[in-house]
DNA sequence: TATGAATGAGCCTTCATTCAT
DNA sequence: TATGAATGAAGGCTCATTCAT
């Protein structure tokens, strides 16, 4: 009799086994057998509920794009002013999935892969986008919506610099925490007067 | 004898050819056999002049890390205000190598490929050195040596911010040169009264 | 479930395989692919059981050197004078598993690469001492020990050598037996008295 | 202007060579180039002088049978009765281009690959007759023809028996010359009445 | 006479996919 | 639902041969 409910939980495993693959290996190296082995499960499963690699690696990818989403959601849930929304934001980029310091190169491994990869490339461009906008909407309270969209441009350049930086100079905890004051305080400097 | 003096054409035929692939096909689907086709050489030549394919990747990374040492260098020989300089540090940044659009890619590619591959990753982190180094001694003329650094830092992140975003994005040439007018705009943002 | 218990089947098809490419096309010209072929099985299964050509040739070896020896012990299981012993052991160095002709010089040609293979010459090696310690302990029957090592180092040479001319010289079965009777009747001199 | 009566310099250098990289590196990974690398000439010329890599090996066995013969007349052309022949023949076959221990096992390798060459075979096969003949033309000073010709096969067989078990075992010079005393031993042991 | 650049077939290996169970 | 045996295409590398010089 064949196990009920199962379906979530061994897909979870293996996306979990796949971000822990592609940080350790690089996406370059991770195959099936390296992530059905930290699984746990056989290779075959991946098929079985993913179609194939590609199918688990856009699953996984959904995923991250899925927890930064939420993370965000989560920390401003209970009302915040636009500055403090901004702070948010770099802060969930900067360590929203990144808790675990192992899903930083992942998450770049990923990125890079979008370039020759359709499907990958429109999940990255909606992610960027969401980043933008979210940015974008918050400068608005202290900015003409012109600049507004120029300030959540370098903003996003910024995140994404330092961030850049930190993962492949393989920064450790405390240089990671600096990249990210440094990001908040570029963007509050975008803010006119302070956000007085 | 056989044909004399073919050796650097050869070397760079395939160098050359390293860089289409890579920027069409992304290093990971980079085969020895899309490279030598596009070189119009046999697969075979790669192991008689890089000794391999990974032989020849370094040499690549190598070349293009040259093309950006020399492409500020040569901006920089008349001689140059500081402020300019750093303005050089950008220009060749974003622009060295990168005349042909196709390289910008083959260098992100290269750059992700670091965590995964010690010798790359040692090339790159001469790279990230160089270019703190550069603009660091530049911000000296300006600032207090701690603050030169920290300077050097945020600058150094918000060209490579910028720059990925625009490569990521797909940029246009308009879009990346706007890009690059950013980054100069910041870092003289940096530079107390405007360097006067 | 895949299916079951293939493995030894498997195993002793790849091994039988190998047998009969290296006696036919000798061990320099055996591929994977006339493994595979002969075998019937792709050629990706090899790496699946042995871990590559070079498992596979090991276990090759391996199993013939079991045989070696699983046809010595069956010949004198039933108790024998060290006489009888004596000839048993001529006998399985020049029948066991070289029923089949073709074995001989598959034997042959694993003998000779394990003068530059480490694994294949430490085999090698337990086949030589086997063989020598065989003769050696039937000979004490009849002789002082020192005398006894004399004749079996002898009686191991004449061996080889009757089998390794008659292998050479692509001999015939005839031919092959009459070699076995000369090492019988060698090994049979060196007793003192003929053994009463 | 080309240097003229450079062939036969050039063909016992690359012989030489060969016998130099088959006995380090087996006939297996002898190659064109670590063979050319060795003689200290370049790779083309093996298809200048010998037509190829197949005519370089056969011209080298070539050499070796040569010299085997005429270690063996050397030794002889003084005169010598029959029973100081058959040393004699038990010499040559240790020792002669075993002077340079090197080429014991390259001897070996041939031998072997001649079970899988036609070509080697024919050689290998009218070295194997002349040492019977050798042999049978000697014995009969002292036995009946169908007796020396027992004996001739007896001798070479034990001939071969020690001196490969010499080479397989990675003998030193010490067991090698014991080998050839063994041989002789037995050699002289065929011949009745010690020759009186 | 001699070189070694260049080729391309063939090798072993890796790996995503398929499928019987 | 889950396995892992089996496949075979594709990868990088090795190497004997060819040939312009």
């Amino acid at each position: 009799m064949p196990k009920i409910g199962m379906e979530p939980i061994r897909r979870q495993q293996l996306i979990d086994a796949t971000l822990d693959s592609v940080a350790e290996l690089g996406l370059h190296a991770t195959t099936i057998n390296t992530i059905s082995k930290r699984a746990g499960l056989s290779s075959g499963i991946i098929a079985h509920y993913f179609g194939g690699k590609q199918g688990l690696i856009e699953a996984t990818v959904r995923y991250l794009l899925n927890n930064l989403k939420s993370n965000l959601l989560q920390k401003t849930q209970g009302g915040c002013t636009p500055k403090q929304r901004l702070m948010f934001i770099v802060e969930s980029n900067f360590s929203s999935m990144q808790q675990q310091s192992s899903t930083t190169r992942t998450w770049l491994s990923f990125w890079v892969q979008s370039m020759h990869d359709d499907s990958l490339h429109r999940l990255q461009n909606v992610n960027a986008k969401r980043l933008h906008s979210n940015l974008a909407s918050s400068f608005k309270a202290y900015l003409k919506p012109e600049q507004a969209h120029e300030a959540a441009n370098l903003a996003a350049a910024m995140i994404d610099g330092l961030w850049l930086r930190a993962v492949l100079g393989k920064a450790n905890e405390g240089e990671f925490k600096k990249a990210e004051q440094q990001a908040k305080h570029y963007v509050a400097s975008l803010i006119p007067n302070g956000g007085e």
